[in-house]
DNA sequence: CTAAAATATATGATTATCCGCATATATGTA
DNA sequence: TACATATATGCGGATAATCATATATTTTAG
């Protein structure tokens, strides 16, 4: 990948919240995700086929559910980047409360599957 | 500035290339990144323009010549990205070349001076 | 004071990006 | 089969990015 398509793809608000998200877990499904954000689906999947256009990200259907992880085949330094932007950015509005909401999403679905 | 800007204002080949030779030098000239990249002068001064915008660089005037520098009061992880993406992507095309051709232009400089 | 060099900015045309909405597809379930 | 959920995509319009070219500004040389 060329590096300026590289930072291209982070340089949308949306695309990176999704990064942000994607570098605090092993992978997640697009519904939640999108909740996290607080942003449509459509818009959602929309980001991430974008972000796998570029193999920023890898996809994998398990069932009914599309899950994204960051893409293994990263340059070590893409990775670099983006833990470097995850200290810089990760205590920063809208990161903090996207990772938050994540962390609400996951303790109701435990809190379902579990009664 | 908001991270996503950092990104987008990378996301560009002109103006990451521009960004690389910052990284190799104190400062430079507009001249002389218009003549290492080839590329011409308006839209190197363009380019230059919206990275002063995003607080990505400085500039300060000497006599005819206006001087590029990164910008002093960039956050510590924007200089790793920066540092990061220099490491991973200085080797390869067009960077490298880039780089050369500075190099050849600050030769010529040079000779002329002296004699 | 005039001319030339270096740089910046304005303009207009072209293209790319982004979003919302509607809809399509795929999977799971009754 | 019929229906619900999760995900993807086509389309239209608004906005923004990019580029080539032309022009303006600042400075230095003569």
């Amino acid at each position: 990948m060329k590096g300026e398509q590289f930072f291209k793809c982070l340089g949308n608000e949306t695309r990176l919240r999704c990064v942000m998200l994607l570098l605090a877990r092993d992978e997640l499904c697009v519904c939640d995700i999108a909740d996290s954000l607080g942003v449509s689906q459509p818009m959602i999947s929309r980001h991430l086929a974008q972000l796998r256009a570029c193999n920023l990200v890898s996809d994998h259907r398990e069932g009914q559910w599309v899950y994204y992880r960051l893409h293994v085949d990263l340059a070590p330094w893409q990775r670099g980047v983006l833990a470097t932007a995850q200290e810089g950015l990760g205590a920063e509005t809208p990161y903090k409360e996207d990772l938050s909401r994540l962390r609400d999403i996951e303790r109701h679905k435990q809190d379902s599957d579990c009664r």
